[in-house]
DNA sequence: CTGAAAGCGCTTACAG
DNA sequence: CTGAAAGCGCTTACAG
C-alpha cells in the first residue's frame, strides 16, 4: 500500500500537494495534478481512510441504527430491504457509506451515540423499531445529524421522513365508495404507532367528507399481523349490519381478512372488497390480488439520504418529508378499470 | 471528545499505560486499570477508532458486498434481512460492525478492494447476486478474508455457505411420495444458477431412489419468478400424463403454479400437491399455505460471520459449510399430520 | 508493571 | 501555486 508520501517523492512533490490533488484539486497547477493522479493511477496509490479521518474529523460514513435486539429478534420494518437499497445508493452517490450500528454497547443508554463518536461518524439515519428507547434519544439530543423513518424525532439537528398516511387511508375509503360500496369497515393498527392511528384518521376523515356514517362496530382494532386481522375481520361478519367492503390498516391484517371472508363462505370482492396498506410482497401473490396503499419505499431511503447529507453540509434540518403513497388496485376491489393502474 | 492524552494525565499515568488498559488489560497493575476505568467512565472517554486503525491496520469493519446495481436495482434475496439479521448480530457479538459497501468507484474491476484497502477493512462477506464479476473476482482473489453466500468462490483466503439444496429437494420429492403421490414433476429453477442446478439434482436423485420413473415432460424450466412458474405450470397442466404432485425449485414458482391450478379449475392438494422452496413470507399466507423447504436464514449470518472472523485472527479457511433445510408442511400437500411440523 | 519515543498516513494553516 | 511543520489520537517495541 503505497502512502501519500511516496507517491509525493515519486513526482517530486511535497505531500501537501498530493493531498491537495485529491481534496481541493483546483486549487493545484493543472499539470502537476495530471502528473500526480497519473502517478497514483500507476503505482494504485488509495487514501487510508482512517488517517483522513483522524485528520480531519469526518468520516465520510452514515451510522444506521436499525434494532434488533434479543427482545424483538424477529422485527422487521415492512420493507426495510427496498429502504436499504434507497439509502445505500442514495447515500454512495454523495460520497458516503453506511455503517450498520451493532446495538450492544452493554445496553448503555448512551450506547449509539458512544459508536457514533468512537468512529467519528458524520450521521445517522434511524430505522423505526416501534419504541423509542433511551439510546434513540440520547443520539437525538446530542446533536448529531439525525434522520428517523416513519416516526417524528426531538432533537437539534433531527427530521423525519414518513409515508402520507393519512391521505393513503383516505383514498383506499374513496375508492371504496366509488365502486359503490357504502358500508365501509375498517380494521386498524395499533392506536399507539403512529402509522395506526394516521391511517384509522384518514379512514374516519374520508367517511365523514362522504357522508358515511361512522359506525363503532365496524372499526375493529388489529394489531399489523395475519391472525389480528384474521380475528377482527371474524368480528366485522358478526356485526349487526354485514360490512361491503373494509379497509384494512396494513397488508397481513388485510390477508387475514381474506381468509376469515372465504372461511366464511364469501367471496371477495363480489360480497366483500378488500384494500389493504404497504403493498407488502404477498399482496401481489395473494389470489384475487390484494388491492392496496403503496408506499415510496425507495424514497424513504433517499430522501432520508438527502436529509442527512444536508444536515451533515452544516444546512437547517430540512422540514419533515412526507411522501405520497399510491392506490394499486387488484382482485380485491374487482381489478383496475380501463385506464386505472 | 477526551482524549487518551488527558485521561493519562488525569490518572497519573502515560498514555501508553492507558491504551493497555485498553488493549491488554491482563498486563497492567490491577489497582492502576481500576483507576483508569473509572475515571474513563468519569470523564466519558472514548477510544478513537480512526486513530487506533491508523496504528494497528485493523478496522474491526467488516464489509458487505450487497451488488445492487443500475441494471439490476430490484435484485433481492429471498431472505436478506433474515441474513442482515444474523450477520450483524453475530458479528456484533465478536466486536465487528458492518460497513455496507457502496458499489459506484467508477465501475472499476477492483471497485471493492479499493473500498476495502482504503478503510482498511479486516474482511469481507459477499452476497450472492447471480453474477461474479470482475469485481467480486478481485475481491476474493487478493487474500482479503472473504466468505460468499450460496455460491462458490476461489480464493487464498475464502469460503463459503450454501443451504442443502440437494437434501431440500429431495426431502421434498420424498414427503409428496410418502403422501401417496406417484406422477411428481418438477419446475426447475435456471440451471446456471447454483440453487436451480442442485435442486433439479436433489429431485432427480430421490425419484431415483423411489423407482419413480424420470419424464422429460414432467421437467419444466422456470425463471424463479411467479410468472415463470405460472407458465411452467400450464405446460405441466398439458402434459400427456397430468402430474398429482409439483416440486417448485422457488416459492414465488410454486404459487405461480398454485394460480394455474386453481385456473384450471383443479384443487390443491386434491387433485395436485405442490412444494416450494424457501419459505418466504407469502407461502405461510397464501391459500391454502404452501409447503415448502425452508432454509436456516439466520445460520446464514451467524455462519458467515464465524468463518470469516476465523480466517481474520489468522485461521485458515473453514471448509464450505452446508446449512441443513427443513420441510414445512402445509395445506398445499394436505397438511401437517399428527407429530408433524 | 510502566514510560518515552517513534510512528501510523493524512490535512491544513502559515509563510513564501 | 507550493512546501515545511505541526498535529490528529492512538499503539507498540524497547528499555528499565
Amino acid at each position: 500500500m503505497a502512502t501519500i508520501r511516496e507517491l509525493a517523492r515519486l513526482c517530486g512533490v511535497s505531500p501537501a500537494t498530493v493531498s491537495r490533488v485529491f481534496n481541493s484539486p483546483e486549487v493545484v497547477n493543472p499539470k502537476t495534478r495530471e502528473l500526480v493522479l497519473r502517478a497514483a493511477e500507476r503505482i494504485g496509490y488509495l487514501p487510508n481512510e482512517s488517517a483522513r479521518t483522524l485528520a480531519t474529523k469526518r468520516s465520510f460514513m452514515v451510522g444506521l441504527v436499525w434494532d434488533t435486539d434479543h427482545r424483538r429478534p424477529g422485527w422487521r420494518h415492512p420493507f426495510f430491504q427496498d429502504i436499504l437499497i434507497g439509502l445505500k445508493t442514495a447515500l454512495s452517490g454523495r460520497g458516503y457509506h453506511l455503517l450498520m450500528l451493532a446495538t450492544n454497547d452493554g445496553g448503555r443508554p448512551d450506547a449509539h451515540l458512544r459508536a457514533v463518536r468512537r468512529h467519528n461518524l458524520d450521521g445517522v439515519v434511524l430505522i423505526d423499531n416501534g419504541t423509542w428507547d433511551p439510546p434513540l434519544r440520547t443520539l437525538a439530543e446530542s446533536g448529531v445529524p439525525c434522520v428517523s423513518l416513519d416516526r417524528p424525532v426531538e432533537g437539534p439537528r433531527t427530521t423525519y421522513v414518513t409515508s402520507d398516511n393519512v391521505g393513503g387511508a383516505a383514498a383506499a375509503v374513496r375508492h371504496l365508495h366509488e365502486r359503490g360500496r357504502r358500508t365501509i369497515a375498517t380494521i386498524a393498527g395499533p392506536e399507539r404507532t403512529r402509522p395506526g392511528a394516521e391511517r384509522l384518521q384518514g379512514y374516519r376523515a374520508e367517511m365523514a367528507r362522504r357522508g358515511l356514517p361512522y359506525r363503532p362496530e365496524h372499526v375493529v382494532q388489529g394489531d399489523f399481523y395475519l391472525a389480528g386481522g384474521y380475528a377482527a375481520m371474524r368480528r366485522l361478519l358478526e356485526a349487526e349490519e354485514r360490512p361491503d367492503a373494509v379497509f384494512a390498516a396494513g397488508d397481513e391484517m388485510a390477508i387475514g381478512a381474506l381468509h376469515a371472508i372465504a372461511e366464511a363462505g364469501l367471496k371477495v370482492p363480489q360480497d366483500i372488497a378488500v384494500v389493504g396498506f404497504d403493498d407488502i410482497e404477498p399482496a401481489a401473490l395473494v389470489p384475487p390480488g390484494l388491492t392496496t396503499v403503496a408506499q415510496d419505499t425507495a424514497g424513504f431511503g433517499t430522501a432520508a439520504a438527502e436529509a442527512v447529507v444536508t444536515m451533515i453540509d452544516g444546512g437547517d434540518p430540512p422540514p419533515p418529508r412526507v411522501l405520497p403513497t399510491t392506490l394499486v388496485v387488484r382482485g380485491s376491489t374487482g381489478g383496475p378499470l380501463r385506464g386505472e393502474r
